[in-house]
DNA sequence: ATGTAATTGATAACTATTATCATGTCAAGA
DNA sequence: TCTTGACATGATAATAGTTATCAATTACAT
């Protein structure tokens, strides 16, 4: 395991794609993507940076069926409806009421660390073109949703503990006042400071911007 | 595709051990214990044999998350639960209701047609050998469960076709009765004899038993 | 500005599954 | 009971998706 993760501009890419389209990209999709801006990126460092980032917290890797595995930038809890046809995969909102009516109590002697809802259904655009596309239909990468995304947990204890102090501060000072590995810390900045959250007066100094206190405040 | 489904040797000997072991194997699981038997067979051989048979109603396959396909002999509805260190997968029941409650509507313009729920945990097992096994705990497919399976649609379908004649009748009377493909009838009627609820009083003829008009009533 | 551990691109290796094909065998009808 | 041809098998190659390896390069704390 590493020390440090860096923010490289294959990196800062990659998150740059998976932001921007409001879908959730195969490693595959992400790569023919990236390779616009990157013609020279491996498919390989697409994959590794992928389960690197998702390990993170700076992305989340989604568990649906299927063989192949897909990526998603909103942090935010929730499930998946999927389609049957094309393997689009969208999001659905599950109150947490009816997720608790269903994993309240302990089943079979697990202990229950995590619940998975999947949908499976047609979406809109196969069922309309029903006959006519056949399997070819793989989604195309648009740009339906500008996303508004959630922190994760780790981003927000960084960010939680640059409000703190006055002065800015170094990423060390930030890794002994959350407790994180400070393997982490620069990576997450760097994703805060894309964000608007963070900004840095000098170099290695990092302070919390006026929009950073308004979302922790939410 | 085929026209017929034969119930060969292997076919027999692969439903055989799916039906005893109570758990849900892969296809790899499978192949090794179906090899005891039968120390000839491919394992192409039983990939291939879990697809046609799943297919054909005979068995079910699980799309649950992970890499490796898995196969269930219990035909009725369920949902499963699965160790997130040892990867078993387990039963669960929830009621319909519960899983109304989620269903309901329509989703983002989808047509639902299945929901799938999958809780994670950690089993009794990997949580007593916490520390122990570290990834070897791959679940040794015990005899934990004396399975009484439910009828697939299909199997149900031939039963009833047999309650209804008075006399012994051959696949194609099946065939006729049922309206189903008689592709699969030979197939079906050798689990049904397997299962107890047909027998064969001469060569090609076919008669539903006590037990089996037993099951169908319920 | 510098040293060094982290990262990269290229590619080999790997896991799980499916396809191919010559040979063998099941089962419906005579 | 025998025949016959469609169906199934075993051995193995091929494929999809992902992970590992390694020499060359690069980001970043100091």
């Amino acid at each position: 395991m590493t020390a440090t993760l860096r923010m490289t501009h294959q990196r800062e890419i990659i998150l740059q794609e998976l932001s921007r389209c409001g879908t959730h990209p195969t490693a595959d999709d992400l790569y023919e993507h990236v390779r616009k801006q990157l013609p020279r990126i491996s498919l390989a460092t697409v994959y590794r940076n992928l389960e690197i980032l998702s390990e993170a917290g700076l992305i989340k890797k989604l568990e649906v069926s299927g063989r192949r595995k897909r990526f998603d930038w909103d942090l935010a809890e929730h499930n998946h409806i999927s389609c049957m046809k094309c393997q689009r995969v969208d999001n659905i909102d599950t109150t947490a009421a009816q997720v608790d009516t269903l994993s309240s109590g302990r089943h079979k002697g697990y202990t229950l660390t995590g619940l998975r809802i999947e949908f499976i259904g047609l979406c809109p655009t196969c069922r309309l073109h029903s006959e006519e596309h056949k399997e070819k239909g793989e989604q195309t990468m648009g740009c339906r949703k500008s996303t508004t995304s959630t922190l994760g947990d780790q981003q927000r204890q960084v960010l939680e503990a640059l409000a703190q102090t006055a002065t800015p501060c170094g990423s060390k000072d930030i890794a002994a006042a959350t407790g994180l590995e400070s393997k982490q810390i620069s990576c997450q900045i760097t994703a805060l400071k894309k964000k608007g959250y963070v900004e840095s007066p000098a170099r290695c100094r990092y302070e919390i911007t006026e929009q950073g206190k308004q979302i922790l405040s939410q």
